[in-house]
Formats: structure tokens, C-alpha cells, sequence
DNA sequence: TAGGCCATCTGGTCCT
DNA sequence: AGGACCAGATGGCCTA
């Protein structure tokens, strides 16, 4: 059994088993996502402005506010400027990397579901990602 | 306007 | 000491 009659027999199952595969699974695993809300924010979007302001908590590490907790605590960090700004810049790009690795596994998983209208949230291509691995393990099984 | 999703910042913890 | 990872907080954007 090649790699192509394996994905259409899926689909196949999948449109016969329900067509509403994606509803039920939305319901069924994530109670807290109910809407199919929209995505597709990428790194870029959150480039210019934003990063300028998001940059002057460097500059300005109590800018929250002076009577905020949080603020005070930042007062008494252990880390050196320098390197929380290297440490906050590592974790802008491990996230990055992150949400890379998601959008590509977006591909991996059969159409149907991006059909739908909006793009898959990280959380939905996550579960649905388990949940096509479930179905190819079980037809390898049954082969 | 509320709620969901997202990127980013941050402090804590663990590991090398 | 410094990097990697994690979880909480925050604020912006978008949709119903």
C-alpha cells in the first residue's frame, strides 16, 4: 500500500465516518476553542511598531507601571540588562522557530481541513496532527 | 464589546 | 555563568 492510496483512503474514511469530522473533534478535545478564529499572524506582523514599543522595555524595564508587582519585581532581577535583552531575543526566536514548525506541519495534514474557511490554529493543528497520526497507525495495523 | 489567538517579555528552573 | 525551556502576564488584532 503506497503513500497516496493510504492519504485517500483517510479521506475517504473521514467523509464517510463524518462530515463534520472537524466540528466534532473541536468539540469533542477542545472545549475551548470554539470558533475557528483567525491565524495567520506572522512574525512579520508584529515587526515594526510594536517591537519599537515592546524595545523600550529595555530602555525602561519598570514601564508597566511603578506601583505594579510585577514592575517591582523586575526592580530586584538578578539578570543584567544586557543579558535579559539576550535572553528575551533567544526566546523571540526559539517561539519564532516554533510557530515556523507549526505552520509547516500545517501542510502535513490533508486539505479538508483548511477548507474550512480559516487557517488551522496552533492548538487545532496540534490535535489534528494526533489525531492523523492515530488514523494512519491504525490503517498500518489493519494492512 | 467580549472572547479567542497570537507575539512578546519576563522570572524561575534546570542543565551544561 | 550562560543557554534552553517553561509558564504567567500583557497588549494588539480580529471576529461574532
Amino acid at each position: 500500500m503506497d503513500v497516496d492510496s493510504i492519504t485517500s483512503k483517510i479521506l475517504a474514511e473521514w467523509k464517510v465516518s463524518d462530515g463534520a469530522f472537524v466540528e466534532e473533534q473541536l468539540q469533542s478535545s477542545s472545549p475551548e476553542s470554539s470558533s475557528m478564529d483567525s491565524v495567520c499572524s506572522s512574525p512579520e506582523m508584529f515587526s515594526s511598531g510594536h517591537q519599537e514599543i515592546q524595545d523600550l522595555a529595555y530602555v525602561f524595564p519598570g514601564r508597566r507601571s511603578s506601583c505594579d508587582p510585577k514592575a517591582q519585581r523586575q526592580n530586584k532581577s538578578k539578570m543584567s540588562t544586557k543579558r535579559r535583552m539576550k535572553a528575551s531575543e533567544r526566546e523571540k526566536m526559539r517561539m519564532r522557530s516554533l510557530a515556523e514548525a507549526l505552520h509547516q506541519l500545517r501542510y502535513y495534514l490533508p486539505p479538508d481541513y483548511t477548507k474550512r474557511g480559516q487557517p488551522l490554529t496552533k492548538i487545532q493543528t496540534l490535535k489534528y496532527t494526533i489525531e492523523y497520526i492515530n488514523k494512519l497507525s491504525d490503517i498500518l495495523s489493519h494492512a
